[in-house]
DNA sequence: AAAAAAT
């Protein structure tokens, strides 16, 4: 890769750069398609946003000069986007391209998933607070100082004003307390943690020199970890695009790629590395990566990076590296769902934390049409079809809305993918035991429509943010209520409406009563006989009320239920009130505040109210 | 019991 080349704009008019532009084996002139014979005037719209000196001379061959990412339009790019060369002078590529051009192309936002949340499904989503000392929600993003650079990141993005879930947890995590907090991806969560981080990056440089870069070892300091290669990837995209032109990195690893090139990056020096455990774990024995420095510690998807089989590669990385103590970072966790379990587990790489939960917005809630039907085990793959041919039907123009189908084991996907495309079904598969390049490129042609049927494992259930999924169908049914409620998510997106149908058995009985508990919350209609199956499975035990559960809040402070003692200084820490952490059973602590949205302060007048 | 995550 050529260490330096000039800004574009100077670059096309310049002979002499034009000599060095073809010097560059880049791949300039594929444009896709529906993208060619566009007429000139449109062509400024390519610009940068930020570096647009330049006028409607920007096109070369007839078409606009457009950087070889464009192969990519329409795709979320699969981690790489190297190969752009339309950039500032040492700054990373312009991550808004895809999406500047696709709104500019007069395409809604039908490939572009920054922009179509639809607000008004947020207006009265609850949204409920608990710890000491909260600081205020807020309105806007112009109430917090996040600085120049990333509000016009936030324009760029077209965020006009924050969810609720960015009310409450930027504010927060500016003031530098740690977080549990229960949302969705779809609700904005990434930028919820990536907000504070890069600014928080950017205040403490003010005047600062620099922190040396290059040298062998990476220093970052804000880690986010996710359980999943597609959702780091997906994460690390989201974050470039909130930290261009700010000065802040960004780098991604995660296992399945090529460890040389995350090295490269790495030594090229890194604030924010988001990653997945295993090649973080093995970067940092490798002494590519240091994580003494470590500000900011974000796990998206907590409850899943906490479960039985991540923990102690979590606690690993958090407790027995190098990483700072809690109280000397700061410690932010996200996920939809919290069981009680996981946030006593959590609780040790907390301090003083605020817990904070934001009503669902999409998973069952009713943005997400929830549907449960009987069906056999034998006649699941007839069921489907039928299911596959009346939505093609019902379709505009006969097209395949984007369908995702949860199946239970990864031989399953397999074959059930191998079994629509002998029926004549555009689909394909992603599970852990293809390849990461496979991987990618079936979410890619996912999510482009290439292939609108994609058969899954539970590696798609969580965080990823697929636009425009129509349908999630639960083949199988997964063992845990949770992990339900996850993958439905991945339909009703950004405000939008879905269809979740799922594949009932003799199997799933287990499951009857947190599914029809779920769907009554929910507001669904639940078919009688799921019913009679969570009468007969009710005195067998199960969970009744799920992750602790408060109705239609992803989770309930834990804390609250009085059961953990002394250990956690937290509770016994006023000055007021009972002497005794005894005392903090059922009544509010003094210290303890929850508040609920703007419906007063009382828990009980929340659940009451009901939400719908 | 299954899935994910390092080579």
């Amino acid at each position: 890769m050529p260490g330096t080349w000039a800004d574009w704009p100077d670059t096309v008019t310049g002979t002499a750069s034009q000599t060095q532009l073809h010097s560059r084996p880049t791949r300039p002139s594929y444009v896709p398609p529906h993208l060619r014979n566009r007429t000139a005037p449109e062509t400024e719209n390519y610009l940068v946003p930020s570096s647009n000196e330049g006028s409607n001379s920007n096109s070369l061959g007839g078409f606009p000069l457009k950087h070889s990412g464009s192969r990519e339009i329409g795709l979320r790019g699969g981690g790489a986007g190297g190969g752009d060369r339309r950039r500032a002078p040492r700054e990373p590529p312009n991550p808004f391209d895809v999406s500047d051009q696709l709104s500019e192309m007069g395409v809604s936002e039908e490939n572009c998933d920054d922009g179509g949340i639809n607000f008004d499904t947020y207006e009265d989503i609850p949204v409920e607070v608990s710890g000491s000392d909260v600081p205020p929600a807020v309105n806007s993003f112009q109430e917090i100082d996040l600085g120049d650079a990333l509000n016009q990141n936030i324009r760029r993005c077209k965020y006009v004003k924050p969810t609720p879930v960015q009310r409450y947890a930027i504010p927060i995590s500016i003031a530098g307390r740690d977080l549990m907090a229960c949302a969705q991806t779809g609700s904005g969560k990434t930028a919820a943690f990536c907000f504070p981080i890069i600014a928080g990056i950017m205040k403490s440089r003010l005047g600062v020199q620099w922190p040396q870069r290059g040298g062998r070892i990476a220093y970052p300091v804000a880690l986010i970890l996710s359980p999943t290669r597609e959702l780091s990837c997906q994460i690390h995209e989201e974050a470039k695009k909130f930290s261009y032109q700010t000065g802040v990195k960004v780098a991604v690893a995660y296992g399945g790629a090529p460890i040389q090139r995350q090295m490269r990056d790495l030594e090229k020096g890194v604030d924010i590395l988001v990653a997945t455990p295993g090649r973080l774990v093995d970067l940092a024995e490798r002494s590519k990566v240091s994580l003494q420095m470590i500000k900011y510690l974000a796990l998206d998807e907590a409850d899943r990076m906490l479960d039985m089989g991540f923990e102690p590669q979590i606690r690993k990385i958090v407790e027995q590296m190098d990483m700072p103590q809690p109280g000397i970072r700061q410690t932010m966790l996200f996920s939809a769902t919290f069981p009680n379990e996981i946030q006593r587990l959590a609780s040790d790489f907390l301090s003083n934390y605020i817990f904070l939960t934001v009503g669902r917005v999409g998973s069952s809630t009713d943005l997400i049409a929830q549907r449960v039907e009987f069906v056999q085990e034998m006649d699941k793959r007839k069921h489907l079809m039928d299911l596959l041919y009346t939505e093609r039907a019902n379709g505009t123009n006969g097209k395949q809305v984007l369908t995702l189908v949860f199946v239970e084991t990864k031989r399953g996907a397999d074959s059930l993918e191998n079994w629509l495309c002998m029926n004549g079904f555009s689909a394909t598969a992603i599970h852990g035991d293809r390849t990461q390049p496979e991987r990618e490129q079936a979410l890619r042609s996912f999510k482009n429509g290439v292939t609108p049927i994609m058969v899954a494992t539970d590696v798609a259930s969580r965080g990823l943010d697929i636009p425009h999924v129509a349908h999630v169908v639960n083949f199988d049914l997964p063992k845990d209520i949770d992990d339900y409620v996850h993958r439905i998510g991945r339909t009703g997106r950004a405000g939008k409406t879905g269809l979740a149908t799922a594949f009932f058995s003799e199997g799933n009985q287990p499951l009857a009563k947190a599914l029809a508990e779920l769907m009554q919350e929910a507001n669904q209609e639940v078919p009688s006989w799921l019913s009679q199956y969570a009468e007969r499975s009710s005195y067998g035990g199960g969970r009744s009320r799920r992750s602790g559960g408060s109705g239609r809040f992803g989770g309930y402070d834990y804390r609250r239920d009085g059961f953990s003692s002394g250990g956690n200084s937290y509770y016994n820490s006023d000055a007021g009130g009972g002497s005794g952490s005894s005392s903090f059973t059922s009544t509010p602590y003094p210290s303890f505040n929850v508040q609920a949205s703007s419906y007063g302060n009382g828990l009980e007048s929340i659940v009451a109210s009901g939400w719908d």
